[in-house]
DNA sequence: GCCTGTGAATCCATTCACAGCT
DNA sequence: AGCTGTGAATGGATTCACAGGC
């Protein structure tokens, strides 16, 4: 499947970008789509959607475009996101019970199927999903055995980093820490940090510049 | 204080990381630190450390390194964000809820000055920090009145995109989208989308690359 | 004619390597 | 001696432009 082992990391973030569109296309029937209107709704160039797939494979039909379901289907292939994810949320505040209740997860395959929290006035307490709340000590066994491969963090800063380092022990290969502090990498465990406020910087910098008058 | 107009948007992304590794060195009262040290804490390669900084000015001694304090007071200069930024906070289920009493947030001069939900059952609850939550249809008049620059969205589904029409109209200059669905941008109004299933696609891609056995 | 797939060209970002200051 | 600041070199990623197939 796999042409050349050389892939723009920022290929495969916006192949996961195009997804998104796709999924609509397919609920609203629309059969064929070119790269230039994929381009149009992912606010990327046309060539560049024809390059980011042509390091996969052909997936088009010169003179039509690609076929909306069978792109999909290509791209989750590609991402391996044509399989269901076994993954545990680790503290339930506000922020892992949104997540755990966030209804992208479940319907790209992101399934959680254990929780845990350090609080023990939480322990034993039933999710709406039909999990109940465990202890952290249980986290060593309960990720073995239900073959846990994706840790999501959302506790509190102060114990985000051994949760992380317990996940990562347990032998949890993926973290998504959406706690507030950045978490170290191990080396046996790869770690995406969401940080909000790198958004906001992002933004505030942006606006700054507006206001500001051009420098003479 | 801008000298090159032409900076790069990695650059500015990093230099809101490097942020973080300084705040916690400032409050170990660390008084200098090396643009390989810096480095070293971001994972990122030192020289990169240095031109980023240099787009913006000589913020380091030489022979010596950058003083902590120095150094996060530039950072903060340079990303707009040494000022207190007016948010709103739009939809008031676990995610803005989790979002509203975020450490990060108000720590770094985010603040949240304005909460509305769509289910009417809700408005006039009070949150924790002393806020009501409004109906939507105040949303023209308090975003003016309260001069709210940046609104935060977390509502469900349905009602992000109207919601993200009503704060453009509104005039807030600046989105930050935590909804499930992507924003389409307005050009009066920049937008950033927060989408946790890119992360997971992107861990699921490097994971399933690990299994793989090499191609032949 | 239309739209994909892709080498070549361009553009941008990162890293090197050393001059310059303390 | 030590570490920054930066032009030059390298390495990647994006875009162009057209050949190739429907």
């Amino acid at each position: 499947m796999l042409r050349d082992p050389k892939i723009p990391d920022a290929t495969i973030e916006r192949i996961s970008l195009y997804s998104r569109p796709l999924e609509k296309l397919l609920s609203s029937e629309t059969l064929v789509v070119s790269s230039e209107k994929l381009a149009e709704l992912c606010k990327v160039n046309p060539a560049q959607v024809r390059k980011d797939l042509s390091y996969f494979g052909e997936f088009g039909v010169r003179g039509i475009g690609y076929g909306v379901r069978d792109l999909l289907t290509e791209i989750k292939k590609i991402l391996v996101s044509d399989r269901e994810w076994r993954m545990a949320i680790v503290g339930l505040g506000n922020m892992g019970m949104a997540l755990v209740q966030h209804e992208n997860f479940s319907k790209r395959g992101y399934r959680f199927v254990v929780a845990f929290d350090p609080d023990p006035g939480k322990v034993g307490a039933p999710l709406t999903n039909g999990l109940t709340i465990r202890a952290l000590k249980e986290i060593p066994s309960l990720i073995k055995e239900l073959e846990v491969e994706v840790g999501v963090i959302a506790t509190q800063a102060g114990q985000a980093q051994a949760v992380a380092d317990m996940l990562a022990a347990a032998g949890t290969k993926a973290i998504l820490n959406c706690s507030p502090i950045h978490i170290r990498q191990q080396e046996s465990c790869l770690v995406e940090n969401v940080d909000f406020t790198v958004n906001l910087d992002n933004l505030a910098y942006h606006l700054g510049k507006k206001d500001k008058p051009r420098v003479p």
